[in-house]
DNA sequence: AGCACGCCGACT
DNA sequence: GTCGGCGTGCTC
């Protein structure tokens, strides 16, 4: 009879990878794999999960102190999916476990003291003796009032924490934490100056060199009025500094909880819509797979409008006709309001909407009810496909392909690829949707690991929008120095004429507003990363768009003096003012980072916009997505090609992306669709492609293009990033691993690209130099990475199938 | 993550 | 010599 249970502790740190042994106490005889404990760890409880059982109880051991759910909170397929994470992308199995998790962990402990048993007051009293008066004033607080919170202690006279240790040190008292099982709302430590910047200034300069991580939190607080301290990680600054300065009164720190926001979607009357030709012949290639109830996947390549919705509905319902759970995937919440109404209006109350700024007492309530079958379908992010679904019988993806899917940080997941195990593991359907299928996933597809259901026409048969292409160096030839060429300008002053409605894209990468010296060609940038700032009108600031930090534009260039230094590039702003020069008559809103600054503000800007009170809509990727606005006929791209520029090997598949969802914006109602887009690469086959809505041609020269180089889906990526706040050392190690590296892989299949700086060279005061590894066997390749402990190291991050490879 | 341990420079 | 900051290692 097992009496030991081997325990995953729940404690973020990457160090402890490996289960620790508990004595499964005999009042607690339900605890099994799978089960949410509380057990003693060091001095503190912590949270742990069972992940496995021993019949001999080994001497020494602790005993587990509590269950913490009344039921096994991890499957046997939730473990086995937690267990594939960790060890495919090289994470802890805590770390894995956790994205299981509403919250970071299902307990919060809160430090408290009380008397020790084997107390004795007459050793105490000769212990106290040549103490100060407020040791013995302490301890008589403590024995008086019996379980004390460290809290309540510290209002008390004296170094509470020196005196606590002491009490401990001769046993006078002992822990007695009191943990908190509800999910609460999460904080995070705010810091602030408490005195003013020239008292702290001065402080500073007194600090002895001893006390570097000191004035570097000044230092820091002197930039910046207010400070998280998790923005401090790359300072090196701990809890324990913060206590210090603020024992000494120069700063104050406060625990703020995570704004919680609850989700309230506008409910859309569920129309009975009958299902087109390939809508009914794609439900005929699905239905059958669920109600078989055993593995299998399908990859839906529709235009945009062709319906892909409707078919996830129908899905979806049958899945539950068998009384089977669902879990849906849109990239952002957000920007996928149409979506999940649909959903809603379809199913009502069924369904749980998840998303990543739900507080945990709210993620766990939803989770509690799709576990206990109060709801049976999921729509959410990438962290929805880890809801405690009981009977899986289908997971979809929405737009597969976009990049949000994969979690940059760890586990460094792909939702695609855990959907996949996921549902392997449960015998589920995984119903992949996309206008514009990854490279890899079309692949699977042709090679049959996916079902490929094609649907290359909209519903209704409304035409593809027409697409012109404005080669910009031409413009500029005939004299035109617009950023709106005389094509665009042409079709928006139609579709202005006929009051329908036009959206602008400003692919912003490379196009932001960067500051510039006329004279000496400086470009401001960021102190702490290798980065332009960014003007933005509101408040006349700049800011970094890494670390956040905020600046005051400078009068003259900080290189040369001069006074000629201005505002570059073409944001939206400008563009805008562009717009309002040609079209004074046109009302024109923006949608960018600084217009949607609240969470409903996508919602609301297009609401309006959809209503008809604007004629433009202007902005960044996000009025690519989402929104299917009838009378949107004419769409605009400012610049095609920006992203195609850029020194990654994905550059074109996004590029091509996009320019497809942009175009797909125009002429999805009865009226048919315009789109300009201009490009300084007319005849490159992304720009081409895209300009001709013909996936099948991108596909076959992208495919070529990585055959050619062996980049996926013909080998694996893995990046690895080696990082130091010194330059040099960070070459160093990055050397020293790519040789080491280099020596031990010789017998694998593997070719090492680099060390060579990260595209961003330094973010937030931190160097970075990748190495990137390309593989046929990616496993043999991590699990030399695990050999050779990699994994574990600090300054070393891991990145298994990047979506970013510089 | 916390917390003890131990090293090392600064001061009575 | 002690004191205290700060890096290192351990937690069943």
């Amino acid at each position: 009879m097992a009496n030991t249970a081997q325990i995953i502790v729940n404690i973020p740190a990457r160090s402890i990878t490996k289960p620790f042994s508990y004595i499964i106490p005999a009042h607690l005889p339900e605890i099994t794999i799978g089960w949410r404990v509380l057990v003693p760890f060091g001095n503190r409880k912590v949270e742990g999960f069972v992940v496995g059982l021993e019949p001999e109880c080994t001497e020494g051991l602790k005993a587990i102190l509590a269950i913490l759910d009344d039921y096994p909170w991890f499957d046997d397929n939730m473990l086995k999916t937690a267990k594939w994470i960790s060890q495919y992308y090289l994470s802890s199995l805590a770390e894995a476990m956790r994205l299981f998790v509403p919250g970071l962990s299902g307990v919060k402990t809160q430090k408290a003291y009380q008397a020790s048993a084997a107390m004795d007051y007459e050793a105490a009293a000769i212990l106290l003796d040549n103490k100060p008066e407020e040791y013995r004033q302490a301890l008589t607080y403590i024995y008086a009032h019996g379980p004390v919170s460290l809290k309540d202690l510290a209002k008390l006279p004296g170094n509470i924490d020196a005196m606590i240790k002491f009490f401990l040190q001769h046993k006078l008292i002992i822990h007695a934490d009191t943990v908190n099982t509800r999910g609460k709302a999460s904080t995070t430590t705010i810091i602030n100056l408490a005195v003013s910047k020239e008292t702290a200034a001065q402080a500073e300069q007194m600090l002895p060199k001893t006390r570097a991580a000191q004035r570097r939190l000044l230092q820091a607080l002197l930039q910046n009025n207010e400070l998280a301290l998790p923005q401090l990680r790359h300072l090196n600054i701990t809890q324990a500094t913060v206590k210090k300065l603020a024992e000494q009164g120069l700063i104050t720190s406060r625990s703020v909880p995570v704004l919680r926001n609850s989700y309230d979607s506008v409910c859309q009357q569920a129309a009975e819509v009958s299902l087109t030709q390939p809508q009914q012949h794609a439900l005929q290639l699905i239905i059958p797979a669920i109600k078989a109830g055993t593995h299998k996947s399908f990859l839906i390549h529709g235009v945009t409008g062709s319906g892909k919705t409707l078919i996830y509905i129908k899905a979806v319902a049958e899945a539950r006709r068998h009384n089977r759970q669902a879990i849906v995937l849109v990239p952002e919440i957000a920007l996928t309001s149409q979506l999940v109404a649909r959903f809603r209006a379809a199913f009502g109350n069924d369904v749980v909407v998840i998303h990543s700024k739900l507080s945990v007492g709210e993620r766990h309530d939803a989770w509690r009810r799709l576990q206990s079958g109060q709801a049976g379908i999921v729509v959410g992010a990438r962290s929805a496909l880890f809801a405690p679904a009981r009977d899986l019988g289908i997971i979809i993806i929405d737009e597969e392909h976009e990049f949000t899917y994969k979690q940059e940080e760890s586990p460094r997941y792909h939702a695609r690829q855990v959907a996949l195990i996921r549902a392997r593991l449960a015998g589920a359907a995984l119903v992949l949707g996309s206008a514009t299928p990854a490279i890899e996933t079309y692949f699977q597809a042709l090679n049959g690991t996916h079902t490929l259901i094609s649907m290359n026409k909209r519903v209704d048969d409304v035409p593809m929008p027409e697409v012109t292409l404005v080669d910009m160096r031409q413009e500029l030839a005939q004299g035109r120095r617009s950023v709106i060429s005389l094509p665009l300008q042409e079709m928006l002053a139609r579709a202005l004429a006929k009051k329908e409605q036009a959206v602008i894209l400003l692919n912003r990468r490379g196009y932001s507003t960067f500051v510039l010296c006329r004279e000496c060609g400086h470009v401001l940038k960021c102190r702490h990363c290798d980065i332009s700032l960014v003007y933005h009108t509101p408040g006349n600031s700049l800011r970094c768009h890494y670390c956040q930090e905020r600046h005051t534009v400078p009068d003259t260039c900080p290189e040369c003096g001069s006074r000629y230094i201005r505002y570059f590039g073409a944001g939206t702003q400008k563009v805008e003012e562009a717009l309002t020069a040609l079209f004074p008559a046109a009302k024109i809103v923006r949608m960018d980072q600084d217009t949607t600054r609240g969470k409903m503000a996508h919602d609301k800007i297009l609401a309006a916009f959809a209503a008809g009170t604007y004629d433009i809509l202007l902005g960044t990727q996000m009025v690519a997505k989402g929104h299917d606005i009838p009378n949107v006929t004419a769409v605009g791209i400012i610049s095609a090609d920006t992203a195609l520029n850029l020194p990654d090997f994905r550059a074109a598949e996004r590029t091509f992306a996009l320019l497809t969802q942009a175009a797909g914006r125009a002429g999805r109602g009865a009226k048919s669709g315009q789109v300009v887009m201009q490009t300084y690469n007319p005849e490159h086959y992304a720009i081409t492609a895209g300009a001709e809505h013909n996936y099948p041609a991108f596909y076959e020269h992208e495919v070529a293009f990585r055959r050619q180089l062996n980049y996926p889906p013909f080998a694996n990526l893995i990046k690895i990033t080696v990082q130091a706040a010194d330059e040099i050392m960070v070459h160093q190690s990055a050397n020293k691993l790519a040789g080491e590296l280099a020596q031990a892989m010789a017998g694998i299949a593997a070719d090492i690209i680099g060390p060579f700086p990260a595209s961003v060279h330094k973010i937030k005061d931190v160097f970075r130099i990748n190495i990137l590894i390309k593989t046929e066997d990616p496993a043999a390749v991590t699990s030399l990475f695990r050999a050779l402990h990699i994994s574990s190291r600090k300054d070393v991050v891991i990145d298994v199938d990047p979506v970013n490879v510089i």
